[in-house]
DNA sequence: CCACAGGACGGCT
DNA sequence: AGCCGTCCTGTG
């Protein structure tokens, strides 16, 4: 079990079921099981203090660190957007202590392909069927979990074997996808430096992956604040708050007032949304 | 039985 | 270039 202690506004919580994450489960005591890249964690917050446990605890303070982004000051992102839209504050000020979490690139492709046009339950349940038929198995806390299988572990995976995982319509989007990572088509880690537009419009060469996945993707996997991925709830969140109908004049808004913070401004909009009432 | 869910595709104007 | 029917699956 190791220690950290929580300078800044940090809530775990929120941080965690806000739709950012698929692959988590609340225990009874309240505290969080979450698959990682390689390992299964445990994580609570006590009295200033964010706690975690885990079957692998080889740096797993660095890991925790990096994967809920605790080192970067959020104050700024912050400050941004209350100057820039005055309708955010209270989005802001409620939202304060949520985290962009750091994903691991080829676990969000896949999770967001299956998320169109679809519910986060059941984008949670394909995700555990594929990792439980092509995923390592660990033994954590006397349960069994199942990690994220790399791609090169589903080089053989069937359009059949996808559907049994009930990825429904989306099992050529994805095998597609798997094919072209195995035959080094696409290069995951290239993402990382390229910009938001390039980034994008590669993203969208694939079949399954429009405007709003490829945004999910850079926004989760490669901390790319700039992007803005509108789906249903943004669209009644802007027509209902700010009487801005159409993506094209949402995604024109969104760039004018939030700019290089959109992605940010998204997630504070849906949390507060969420959780106000 | 039908509507809809945190989209994208493909075929049509 | 924009519109719209259709796509698997589960829930209400």
């Amino acid at each position: 079990m190791i220690k950290i202690k929580i300078e800044k506004p940090f809530k775990l919580n929120d941080t965690i079921t806000c739709g950012q994450i698929f692959r988590f489960f609340k225990m009874k005591d309240g505290s969080f099981d979450i698959i990682l890249k390689d390992r299964v964690i445990n994580v609570f917050e006590k009295e200033g203090f964010l706690f975690a446990s885990s079957n692998d605890e080889s740096n797993l303070k660095n890991v925790v660190k990096d994967y809920f982004d605790l080192n970067n000051d959020y104050s700024i992102m912050n400050e941004f957007l209350v100057n820039h839209d005055k309708k955010i504050v209270d989005a802001v000020n409620f939202s304060s202590g949520l985290k962009m979490i750091k994903q691991d690139p080829f676990e969000t492709v896949i999770s967001y392909i299956i998320s169109s046009n679809n519910g986060v339950l059941q984008i949670a349940s394909a995700l555990n069927n594929i990792a439980q038929k092509y995923g390592k198995k660990v033994k954590f806390n006397e349960k069994d979990y199942y990690l994220f299988p790399k791609y090169e572990d589903l080089k053989e995976v069937t359009l059949e074997s996808l559907r049994s995982c009930k990825v429904g319509f989306r099992d050529k989007y994805l095998k597609a996808m798997i094919d072209k990572l195995n035959k080094n088509e696409i290069n995951l880690n290239e993402f990382y430096d390229l910009d938001t537009q390039t980034a994008l419009s590669k993203l969208m060469e694939n079949i399954g992956i429009g405007p709003k996945v490829a945004s999910c993707i850079l926004l989760f996997a490669y901390q790319k604040y700039d992007v803005f991925p509108i789906d249903t709830w943004v669209k009644k969140v802007m027509k209902n708050n700010y009487k801005i109908e159409g993506e094209k004049n949402i995604r024109q808004f969104a760039k004018e007032t939030y700019g290089k913070y959109s992605g940010i401004a998204i997630q504070y909009l849906f949390n507060y949304g969420r959780n106000k009432n």
